[in-house]
DNA sequence: CATGAATGAGGCTTCATTCAT
DNA sequence: GATGAATGAAGCCTCATTCAT
């Protein structure tokens, strides 16, 4: 009654995927293995085998997908236009923000790796707001970003605008939108 | 017609307050009357007398807390600079925003009572939304901000920046400062 | 905001009635000082006042539930014809003995007074079984009832007749119908 | 095509029979998991793998029950004595019928599952009821069942034997006696 | 490895009962 | 006495995690 071999293995990819679905739906509080073993179509037990604990699976994660977009924000940094550049790059992972939101409820002392895995995230985050003031300091001192405000204060404009609804509009024009209003707020 | 049965040993101001701690330093998921009893210095069973469900207590805690802040808005909205004082009521209820992070991860089918809560929040985050938006169009029809970006995102902008994290700065100076890009962002 | 003197002194009348037709409504497993305290229109600690624990409470109630019948019963004992007296008292108090069965379910060692209340129970239903076998040792004495039968045995089946639905036919023509039954199978 | 998990510990008659004992015991307001699985010596989390709520089981256990008792009724029904067979049949199962008085206390909300189990069960009650029915109307037409008295109150009388106490006596004295009586009762 | 079964820890709730006014 | 508030004990239930096959 039901499957009974054990063929479905299951790689990475699929597992971060579910993991994704999942975390957007559900968010932290209803991260069960249980529902995530059912998307991936294997006993929960299984995903034991990859993942030790539930934490950890989470957090390796979301250390994947900051890495994927700090890697693309070295590409948008390097573009003519970058600031326009870094806020079509958020419109669209509008979604990894909202997962990040969950980082706080996360229990640190869950494991060694754990903890590892908290570490590489901030300091990944860190590296995203960095570059963006790397970004701004160059297009400061070319004269094309004012200078009396402070830096940290225009990196949080730049990283919170994330949080702009996109879904009154469509991906495009929320961010010719939204850089038209964040490039006349920090234009020199 | 004095008072009959015993003293109540707790407020509603205490309950409120000692939610709001805990949503912020635990989140949803960590949100339990086992930890606020702990708070509060009562029996777990105490709270129940008072709210029959852990997704009534919190939904009527934000309710609380969106009034306050729409109430406040409204003086806001007719002050000489409205914009301004919009952006320095968000400096001070930074916290709000944080909080609203949980809705998605309340179960609305957890009671009648859950389901009035956050029908009354969505009222309240929209009548926020609208308020915002009225005096931009306000603003707008005196020529002070412009009329080439859709007042919609305008408002997510502003919405937004009660993203922009505080504690690099104080409260007087932060918005101070992210007045003075929204200001150059929206000015006509 | 609701009554705030403290008038309503209450009966023990009005107690038992509002214990019987909860006891009825919910069983023992719903019977709650809680729904009572309502049904009265009391406080729920105002109980305490009269009785000091549930199960004294229903005890108390049944004991004096029982003292009734058994009244009855000897009025109906001397009758012309004894045996359908009884039925007829039967039918009257079909109720009784849904009440009897919560009797296994109640904690004895609840307190003193429960032991003796449930002690003096048990006393009066060996009461009624007796007297019911009195009148069958007399009828047959009389020539009137078989004496191939266990007393004990037909005594269990008049008994038991009080489980007859009544709800299907009025509580005369059930009673007339039983008693023909019943009488036909105690016959000499 | 072999066993792959672990092998159960339990078998669902080991549930079945716990759970009757424990009822018998018990009755349904003392019928808790915990009390369950000690006497099963598993975890009381275990028997939620089988079962998610307590109302669950006990309804899937009954329904279990009275099919049990059904079919043999079928089997009784075509007997030479049918009548005889039924009150013999009873005799053996006296302890349903006391299971059965705890069906109003259940909570037939708790689950979409409790409900479909209840209604079953009324319905297999029903069926029970109309076999018996079925064999008086034949026996009726036969000649060997009084026409005075309505079928149904016939019935009642039959089903409301078993309750009269069995344990004075041994199973076999007990039918035999109340078997007498019943026929003597209902005889044309 | 994949699985299904078992488990323990922890949070949720509901009363009976006690307290203080 | 009557009350409303506070409490503790007890049962419910849900996972994350571990075990045995």
């Amino acid at each position: 009654m039901g499957a009974m071999g054990r063929l479905p293995t299951i790689t990475e990819q699929q597992l971060f995927q579910a993991a994704e679905s999942l975390l957007l739906e559900a968010g932290y509080a209803g991260f069960h293995f249980k529902a995530l073993a059912e998307k991936l179509g294997v006993a929960r037990s299984t995903i034991y085998n990859y993942y030790p604990k539930k934490e950890v699976l989470i957090t390796a994660f979301m250390v994947h997908q900051l890495n994927q977009v700090v890697e693309k924000m070295d590409a948008a940094a390097g573009e003519e236009e970058p600031v326009r550049a870094l806020i079509q790059l958020w419109g669209r992972y509008a979604n990894m923000h909202q997962m990040l939101q969950v980082m706080p409820y996360i229990d640190q002392e869950a494991s060694e790796k754990v903890k590892k895995n908290m570490q590489k995230m901030f300091q990944l985050l860190q590296e995203m707001r960095e570059k963006i003031m790397d970004v701004l300091a160059r297009e400061q001192k070319a004269g094309r970003v004012r200078s009396d405000i402070d830096l940290k204060t225009m990196t949080g404009l730049i990283m919170s605008t994330v949080q702009i609804p996109v879904h009154h509009q469509s991906e495009a024009s929320w961010s010719k939108e939204v850089y038209t209003l964040v490039s006349d707020a920090i234009r020199a």
